[in-house]
DNA sequence: CGGTTCCTTGAGGATGATCAACGAGGGTGG
DNA sequence: CCACCCTCGTTGATCATCCTCAAGGAACCG
């Protein structure tokens, strides 16, 4: 979801600084704020009871990012850290609120986003739930390409560490590596120089 | 989602018959009606490459299904199927969007509703994507009591096969018994004549 | 260089899937 | 009312595979 940062900046909007490693907000922190990328990567994680980590999703320049809980006036389901050093633009609930009922364009548009998000959720859990390795892994894999919308000519390359794409499945390190070493031998994948493309 | 009948039948809803195991929509054909249910019950599922069968969710009456790919204009992710008579309301596309742009109360409490699944979504995956049963299995008896608003007094007969729940949560049906089993010594099921309460 | 972070490999163990039977309950028709 | 069938639930044995643990190597950056 992307507003246009002039209105964000007429209706109060702060654009905040953060560290890396910064936290944004925290699991289970009542949602009060609408957060815009305007510099910097932001991931989404829940840490489950043995300590492991899920990452629910990352977010780069221009997108925002914890607006569900926003609508349904709810707690976050996951907490929110920076990447890098980032700006966001932070703006009061109620003021958001208020713009989707102003701007006809940003309430179809935000409309157009969730259900594009319940839909994306439904394929990845076909996959995801039940499956194999090799399947889960492709499947975060043609996510990750579907969102870059680049030309397929080539094979694009993964900037996700191993650790990464197994916090994003549900593997584990080794598996992850054991299954993508066995997908570059099929040809599946290419792994030149323990860099990953697909 | 709910939408008033009297409204549904204003803008030309048809209300269509379905016989028990009647394919209402296929996975990957493209969306073009909105359904509400007024009778009976529906399944979305898909079947995966081995022939399994994972369950997306089940839906009864008052509920509509299948709307997300309305919005962004896409392919169902899902086949939908009447699990036994049914009564649904069928309504155009076209209908429906102008619905969505006519009144605002639909609009607001139909984003409220993408909104939850999205969260819903979320709150799922952190514990599916564990891989222990257990986990899977509570998600899963967790998400249908919420559904049901009912007081938290007593425990809730759960009205779904060991089967449904092995679709619901892509685990196999011996591993949800012996699970259950184990859930059930442990006290956070009762199992009671070979039925289920949570 | 020296320290991080990330990647890789191997061996062993835990656990869910698979396969094969059988049991239990509910409904139907004779 | 009983016999039958069909679906659902249950159990045990075996297998496959992912996780775990441990160790070491490669790349990157100050």
């Amino acid at each position: 979801m992307y507003i246009d940062t002039d209105i964000l900046f007429t209706w109060g909007a702060i654009a905040k600084r953060y560290q890396k490693d910064e936290i944004i907000f925290s699991e289970n922190e009542n949602a009060k704020f609408y957060y815009q990328i305007t510099e910097g990567n932001v991931k989404m994680f829940c840490a489950n009871d043995e300590g492991r980590e899920f990452i629910q999703g990352e977010f780069c320049i221009g997108s925002s990012f914890g607006d569900p809980p926003l609508i349904i006036n709810s707690q976050y389901p996951a907490t929110a850290i920076a990447l890098n050093n980032c700006v966001i633009l932070k703006l009061s609930k109620e003021k958001f609120l208020t713009i989707l009922d102003e701007y006809t364009e940003i309430n179809n548009s935000f409309m157009f986003d969730l259900a594009l998000r319940v839909y994306k959720k439904s394929i990845t859990n076909k996959y995801i739930i039940n499956q194999k390795p090799i399947y889960r892994i492709t499947s975060f894999l043609e996510n990750y390409k579907k969102e870059q919308n680049t030309s397929h000519q080539e094979r694009l390359l993964i900037p996700h560490t191993r650790q990464d794409i197994a916090d994003f499945t549900g593997l584990r390190v080794e598996t992850v590596i054991r299954t993508l070493a066995q997908m570059s031998k099929d040809d599946l994948v290419a792994i030149i120089n323990h860099k990953l493309y697909y």
